[in-house]
DNA sequence: CTACATACCAATAAAATATTGGTATGAATA
DNA sequence: TATTCATACCAATATTTTATTGGTATGTAG
């Protein structure tokens, strides 16, 4: 066995074993080189090896890192959160969702459909109302995933993410009592049941009718 | 007139002459104060007083810049540039551009509406693609904006920025015959009457049938 | 009281240096 | 002849160092 293969063999094994672990960079070539006691040019036939078989990346001027390369940096898009408020969130909200739904009914597997029930029945459960957001953002998110739209996803989670403000915060804590989470749950089950038989209007008419109900709940009691 | 008085005027009337201009930075503190032949204290008194009035602003470590200070820096989210295709961004604009449409209607100013009847007249009157798409994207960015919802004019923008891309732009080149812009200026100005005269309804189905043009042209014949 | 000159500090920008992978070359060894 | 080694150099990137900027404080002079 060659000195190349002894060290593609080596490396392999260090990875395997987890002594590197994913994502985390590997020492540099020179000291690796000098560790596994060969020439920088045939560890580099090694890693070149490995870099082939998926293993391993390399980037001048940054190093070697275990697994795969990430994928292109993504363009960011400026989100105006202190511009905006929550009349127009919600605004947007009754704008994107129901369209959604429409999608989600013609497109939502049955493994979105199970997350779906066990959503509502996490929620439903909730004994506080960190937990019943948590789950009524899965939820959402996961009919928004069922839409089958890249873009429209990462609108929907813009949308999102400026909901998450501490403002904005408030507002909720303050909004949800019993009783209108009572409402909040069955108006999810209507829903899903509707994205379930594929009924794309009804999907629609009672997403709209439940994000109304959120508005004016959250805005005409504190406006 | 005191020392700092007249070192008020003097950078008062630099200013105002566009010796500095907006945005641009000023020398440095100790610089101006050379130039003035006043004391570095001196100075900033009158930058003091001069920014009190917004004429500029300082910052430490970066210096002083004419004008107001920008807004702080927005949150970004990432946009899925790479990873979307014409489909989905015309799947998007189905639902977004008629519901901005109907906003548009309802809030649209004079002055909005003065604007897109001059890029209609300009768009109608480009010689050559690239001015078309200018006044294209000038009357549905001006639509938007009319639709006064700061998050919604952001995710339009969004969508706009990705339509911007390399492979997109390609297609557009070749779906754009003399034939289909002379259609897409015709619909344009139904659009834009039906804003001017507040019809919601007719505006939002204006524009679906607009896009639904524009997406039948881009698709099937490529596709 | 105003203006000046000077010293020092925190925040930021710019410049310099170090580190990383990539390529090339020639010599030694099996 | 193929493999391995050692060495040199370069472009890309990261890190460190130095310079610059506004901010504050102090003491002196008019």
């Amino acid at each position: 066995m060659s000195s190349k293969e002894l060290a593609v063999s080596e490396l392999h094994r260090l990875i395997r074993n987890g002594h590197y672990a994913p994502q985390s960079q590997l020492p540099s070539e020179r000291s690796l080189a000098e560790q596994l006691q060969i020439s920088r040019s045939t560890l580099r036939k090694a890693l070149a090896t490995l870099e082939s078989e998926g293993e391993l990346w390399r980037h001048v001027g940054r190093g070697t890192f275990v697994g795969k390369c990430p994928a292109v940096e993504s363009e960011v898009f400026p989100l105006p959160a202190d511009l905006t408020n929550p009349s127009e969130v919600m605004e947007v909200r009754l704008i994107l969702e129901p369209e959604i739904a429409v999608l989600a009914a013609h497109r939502a597997t049955k493994t979105d459909i199970t997350f779906m029930r066990q959503c509502l029945v996490k929620g439903d459960a909730a004994r506080d109302t960190a937990t019943f957001e948590m789950w009524d953002g899965a939820l959402h998110r996961v009919i928004a995933e069922a839409a089958r739209n890249t873009l429209l996803l990462a609108l929907f989670q813009a949308v999102n993410a400026v909901r998450g403000h501490a403002i904005w915060g408030e507002l909720k804590e303050a909004t949800l009592t019993k009783q209108r989470r009572k409402r909040y749950v069955v108006q999810h089950y209507n829903m899903v049941n509707a994205i379930e038989r594929r009924d794309a209007v009804d999907s629609q008419r009672l997403t709209r009718e439940h994000l109304k109900a959120v508005r004016d709940d959250m805005l005409n009691k504190h406006y």
